[in-house]
RNA sequence: GCCCGGAUGGUGGAAUGGUAGACACGAAGGACUUAAAAUCCUUUGGCUUUACGGCUGUGCGGGUUCAAGUCCCGCUUCGGGUACCA
């Protein structure tokens, strides 16, 4: 009988599904492990062949998991809300949710095709009413928070206003937008409207004026994340700075307990090094200029208060609102003019553009520790969003300042003995400090907190922690998203009633914003609440339904919560998530600040999400290219090509053959190729090559479905694994794939002979037992330790081993099997049934090692001369050194290589090496 | 600029400081076959030698060590992340 892939792989997938082989429920009396997958964006172009890597990596683990005994949680769903097939709605008329419920039509064939161990009865999508219910609750709760800093947790907004009730601002330690001081007295003189407006300031989920990334392309705006340089992560559209009343969640307000976080999960450094930069704790002082002339002060932020002797300027964001206060009457309208031109500038554009400007306001501040006079700048260098908006200027010792001093002509004040600040600045930490009162003589170090411990003494300033993590904007401006559970009385936003979820998309005429330039819900009929309210026009943005989905999958028919007490207790957090980097600072942060707020109301029992997170790889494409001779349809083989003057142009990789092109296809490929001519070598094309992202321009994509139908899933699974380690970036090139599948065809032949099967119950040989207990041992910790590439590469060690000695033994081959099983679960079902098991190979035990049948009785030593090695030594495994040693003196070929030397030294490894030196 | 990763045959890659190149692909040769496919066997880092063998070799330059792809210092280079964050 001969390998069929295909019929045994429908057989076993068809039978699984019969027998809801992967269906999952609690089990009190089996551990659990929760094992996650970042779940798609089902896009129109289907998986290629890189998608599937990290799916079959937490298959493998998954299917390991349950043979070690433990109750495995595998779920799959899919991020179905997005901006692509709301672009194709917009450009088509096509209705989002049917092309998106096409294209997961589309995944999940592509998905059960490869064979997943997936709880399909948990699958949970976005854009569904019964799961977004539960993002708009979520939503609800955030709007019924705030933060209070001292307890570091989530409170009711309730008592909030029952502290302003008594006691106003007074003692309140809260996250806030801005700074607040009221006595209750005036809170409760205040009109529920002003009121809705101070809470506003403190709520998680708030509403408020801010500074947003607006990108006209999209129509809509995006969050620090979907932005990179200036442009959209998606599409690559300019994006510009506007100030816009929208929704935010106050992340920053957990940035210090998401940075603690990050010591109690097992990521991986790099992965936890991003999440750090981007949530950038800065620990520094707050400290207080006063204005000559002037009954007014402001602050500034940082981290270097040991230089203030070396501030010769300070510099305000053109958007503080400071600039107007300080700006003197003669210097009016020069201000006025930087700050408009500043303005029209977009993001992209101040990135681009790092010539220095800026402008005096004609102010001078007071340095409150030397109490020189300081001018007062106005310059884009400076961001409004960080710290306070106004830095103090040390031109000797920040490139910055150093830059814009040289460019005004400036007083630059070096601090550090020996330093040299004639061409550039020194950023050093390090050196004995001068030029600085009281600081003289002390180390940066010791100045550094020399100086915090003054000017906190002399109410100078005051210690701060600042954070670079901004709050995450909420509203966008499209169609295709969760709306809010919000509606407008007064213009001040209320939640709706929770009864009243899920408030369903409602169905639009067109994707487009209205005539008035409002979102594309403002085209809704009837799009109010019970009372006639206007509901918000804005929906949520991608993050939103992703922040919570693990959670989700633990009791995805839940109708009463998010997930169940009882299934929480039981699955907790997820224990091994595998998905991309791409997501650092995005999914990763908004996940588990979104896990820590509904931690904080006791609704869950974990405050991290995802205990291990295992990055895997970008697979890239392997492109290939043909050579054509200029101004003709001649093509030129890639070794002869530099007789001639060629242009390289993409061939689809699908019709060449370890890098030979098949000219037949080529030119029928594309009409312009059917008379194409060749200049062939030894009778061949031989195409040109090059690794290149994986992407339909560069025709090097591999579609998993064409591999399955050739070689069959459980060959695309090895292969994928066998590539390279799971971590590592890889080039996917389909000719390596036939070692794969011989491997799996020779095991086959271990089975079966012609029609025959071949298995017998003959007691295994010592050096059987040793082979297949090696490849236990390897095989154990490859999985634990995610290295399934030499996984792969052991089986075959073992095949290769076991058919040299024609070894068709039970005893044997049921364990390999059961070994092989997380890998190859098609084949293994097939011969484990052979074997006469009538269960499935997945409730199967996994096999252990066993020590005893790995000793060796002998050892192979190599014996090397100063570190080379020359020749091999077989002694006696349980030799002791001293034997060792002279057993390898008194060997001829020893005494030949010493050629009468005397040995030096000589280091013997028990087990390992001889190496004498001479 | 800053922070992370990498760099090993023609290719993908392997190697707790202890025989570099496991395992595969490709290539070459052979067996089987009328032939092809499939399968099986042999060789395969480079240079050198009829052969035994020798020399050399993990991006570059130093160092530590009996022994370095692996550890340390200084570079080169390619990826990825991030950026006027005071």
């Amino acid at each position: 009988m001969e390998y069929n892939f295909s019929e045994i792989e429908q057989k076993w997938q068809a039978n699984w599904k019969k027998n809801n082989t992967y269906k999952t429920e609690i089990d009190q009396n089996k551990p659990k492990f929760y094992v996650l997958d970042m779940f798609p964006y089902p896009s129109g172009a289907g998986l290629h062949v890189g998608h599937p890597l990290g799916y079959i990596a937490s298959d493998i683990f998954s299917r390991y998991k349950r043979l070690k005994g433990f109750n495995v949680l595998h779920p799959m769903g899919y991020d179905a809300y997005g901006l692509p097939a709301e672009q194709y709605a917009i450009q088509t008329g096509q209705h989002p949710a049917v092309t998106t419920k096409k294209n997961i039509a589309r995944y999940r064939e592509q998905l059960d095709k490869i064979g997943f161990c997936y709880d399909w009865s948990r699958e949970i999508r976005t854009c569904e009413p019964d799961y977004y219910k539960w993002t708009q609750w979520a939503f609800i709760q955030m709007f019924n928070h705030y933060f209070d800093t001292k307890l570091q947790k989530a409170q009711p907004i309730a008592s909030l206003i029952k502290a302003f009730e008594t006691s106003g601002t007074a003692g309140i330690e809260a996250s806030c937008t801005e700074e607040m001081t009221f006595t209750a007295g005036e809170w409760k003189s205040k009109v529920e409207k002003d009121q809705q407006e101070v809470l506003l300031n403190y709520r998680i989920a708030y509403l408020a004026d801010l500074k947003v990334n607006w990108c006209p392309a999209l129509g809509t705006v995006l969050a620090n994340d979907e932005v990179s340089e200036g442009v959209s992560v998606r599409g690559g559209h300019t994006v510009e700075q506007r100030v816009m009343r929208q929704w935010s969640l106050r992340v920053s307000a957990y940035a210090q307990r998401l940075l603690d976080g990050l010591g109690t999960v097992e990521w991986t450094e790099s992965l936890k090094e991003t999440q750090k930069n981007w949530i950038g704790r800065s620990e520094g002082a707050e400290m207080t200029f006063n204005i000559k002339g002037q009954d007014f002060n402001f602050e500034v932020f940082t981290t270097r208060a040991d230089t203030i002797y070396g501030v010769t300027f300070m510099v305000l964001a053109p958007e503080s609102e400071l600039v107007k206060q300080l700006t003197t009457a003669e210097q009016a309208t020069e201000v006025e003019n930087y700050v408009a031109a500043t303005k029209k500038r977009t993001e992209r554009e101040r990135i681009a553009d790092r010539r220095v400007s800026g402008v005096f306001s004609g102010s001078y501040a007071i340095n409150p520790v030397s109490g020189t006079e300081i001018p007062i700048w106005i310059s884009d260098y400076v961001l409004a969003g960080y710290g306070t908006g106004a830095i103090m200027a040390v031109p000797a010792h920040d490139s910055r300042d150093y830059a814009f001093a040289k460019h005004f002509s400036l007083p630059i004040i070096p601090l550090i003995e020996g330093c040299d600040v004639s061409e550039e600045s020194l950023d050093a930490k390090e050196g004995i400090m001068m030029n600085s009162g009281f600081l003289n003589g002390l180390t940066v170090k010791e100045a550094i907190a020399k100086a915090k411990e003054y000017i906190s003494e002399k109410g100078i300033g005051r210690v701060k922690v600042n954070f670079r993590l901004r709050d995450a904007i909420f509203s966008r401006q499209r169609y295709w998203g969760e709306p809010f559970p919000v509606y407008y009385k007064d213009d001040m936003p209320y939640m709706l009633d929770e009864s009243r979820l899920p408030l369903e998309l409602p169905e639009i005429d067109k994707f487009l914003p209205t005539e008035k330039g409002e979102p594309p819900l403002g085209r809704a009929k009837n799009w109010t609440n019970e009372e006639g309210f206007p509901l918000e026009f804005c929906t949520m943005p991608g993050f939103a339904g992703s922040s919570a989905y693990y959670l989700r999958y633990m009791d995805p028919k839940n109708d009463k919560a998010l997930v169940s007490t009882e299934a929480n207790q039981y699955w907790r957090n997820v224990d091994l998530y595998i998905g991309g980097t791409e997501h650092a600072t995005g999914h990763l942060v908004y996940s588990r600040f979104w896990n820590k707020f509904l931690f904080d109301l006791e609704l869950i029992c974990e405050d991290e999400p995802f205990k291990k997170l295992v990055n895997q790889g970008m697979i890239q494409g392997r492109s290939n290219f043909v050579y054509r001779i200029k101004d003709s349809n001649t093509f030129v083989s890639l070794n002869l090509k530099d007789q001639y003057e060629t242009t390289q142009l993409h061939v689809d990789v699908n019709i060449v053959s370890n890098d030979v092109l098949d000219i037949d296809k080529f030119k029928n490929w594309l009409p312009d190729y059917a008379n194409a001519e060749f200049i062939l070598e030894d009778g061949k094309y031989v195409c040109g090559w090059a690794v290149e992202k994986m992407s339909k321009s560069m025709y090097n994509v591999v579609n998993p479905d064409d591999i399955v139908v050739r070689y069959g899933a459980d060959t695309l699974r090895l292969y994928e694994m066998f590539l390279g380690p799971l971590e590592q970036s890889k080039p996917w090139d389909t000719n390596g794939i036939d070692g794969v599948h011989r491997f799996l065809k020779r095991l086959w032949t271990l089975f079966y002979k012609e029609e025959n099967f071949i298995v017998t119950d003959e007691v295994p040989s010592a050096e059987e037992l040793k082979i297949l207990h090696k490849t236990i041992k390897k095989i154990t910790f490859d999985i634990e330790n995610f290295s399934y590439n030499t996984s792969v590469s052991a089986f075959m060690i073992c095949v290769n081993e076991l058919f040299a000695l024609k070894c068709y033994k039970k005893a044997i081959l049921e364990p390999l099997v059961i070994l092989l099983a997380p890998f190859a679960p098609h084949i293994s079902e097939e011969l484990y049934q052979a074997l006469g098991n009538n269960e499935s190979v997945c409730d199967a035990t996994f096999p252990i090692c066993n020590e005893e049948y790995l000793k060796e009785t002998s050892v192979k030593y190599p014996i090397s001369f100063n570190g080379k090695v020359r020749f091999m030594l077989e002694l006696p495994a349980d030799m002791s050194k001293e034997e060792v040693e002279k057993t390898a003196l008194a060997n001829e070929q020893t005494i030949k290589q010493l050629d009468g030397n005397a040995p030096k030294k000589i280091i013997v490894v028990p087990g390992k090496i001889v190496n004498i030196v001479i």
